[in-house]
DNA sequence: TGTTAATTGACAGTATACTGACGATCTAGG
DNA sequence: CCTAGATCGTCAGTATACTGTCAATTAACA
């Protein structure tokens, strides 16, 4: 029984590798939505920081990295740059002196709501070639891969848990 | 007849939002590649550039970029650090000095048969979480909805025209 | 209580990505 | 031939990402 056949080298291989369709699709994801939202100035990053921060108000850098699942290290530098367009604010905690919680200031409360008609443009200017059913198979699709490999990634989505200390847990 | 109301902000709209799911899946993808790379000390944007320029040998950087669809000022930083391990090596085009033809190493080609195997398996652990007839259904729709957004972005992929120039077109 | 362990935010270092610009060079048109 | 425009590689500047490390601080435990 021969051993399987060495797979030959060629660039359609590489076409069709899911890494490469992922990667290839994030940067098309990431294009359509700066398009779209070039007016507000505002990152697929700093979009998402700012839903979590709205929905969290309070929360703390750790948590939040964990509930978008982005990495800390990259969180930092994000935070940054939204404090510095007065769209959040940190707050020094008064029980714990190593961690500072995140508000968004009125400004940031009234880009959000200004931009989420661009982003949905954009979320849906990204699945349009595909015909409406296959849109919704492909959505399925990913979120249960995206779910079952949550842990393959350096920091895994913890979307409730992260957040009993805020007193709304369990 | 009332105007669409407006959509609650929410963080779960983030998580079924298609930009946010390519994202997570992405970073997925490149953490599932190192690990089973890590052997190899080569990224997944250096291998596909190793590959192309194994299919293309004497492609130039310009040329590379539309085959594998990445940026072009990245990838000058990316050829630099395949020229540094000795990957690949650049030599000057004799009809045009603003030219640099890219060819593989022996090395690079030896390292490009080694590491086939650890990629192979990577790409397949990606998809593992899902039934084998859903892994055919989502890279079925990833490469058509990837192929009809192909101009969406900054570097549209250009796969066969492009080379044209050596002889391979027409 | 006092030492250890864990957590938090921050930083250095590396690697993609994209925007916009630049000099060197090549090509086309007049 | 000579200039206008295009192309090539490169660079500066910004923004994600990840690895690994650190000091300050807090929590856990002997």
């Amino acid at each position: 029984m021969p051993s399987k056949p060495a797979p030959p080298i060629t660039i359609d291989a590489v076409y069709a590798a899911p890494g490469y369709l992922f990667r290839r699709m994030q940067q098309i994801a990431v294009s359509i939505f700066m398009e779209e939202c070039k007016a507000f100035d505002l990152t697929p990053v700093q979009y998402a920081a700012l839903i979590a921060i709205h929905t969290h108000p309070g929360i703390d850098a750790t948590r939040l990295s964990a509930v978008i699942a982005f990495d800390r290290s990259t969180l930092g530098s994000v935070i940054e740059r939204l404090q510095a367009k007065d769209f959040i604010e940190r707050k020094p905690a008064p029980e714990d002196k190593r961690i500072k919680l995140l508000y968004l200031t009125k400004s940031g409360a009234a880009i959000l709501r200004e931009i989420i008609p661009a982003v949905e443009r954009a979320q849906a200017r990204m699945l349009e070639p595909l015909k409406p059913a296959d849109r919704k198979t492909l959505m399925g699709l990913l979120v249960q891969l995206v779910d079952l490999n949550n842990e393959a990634s350096r920091v895994p989505l913890r979307a409730e848990d992260a957040l009993e200390h805020l007193g709304k847990g369990g």
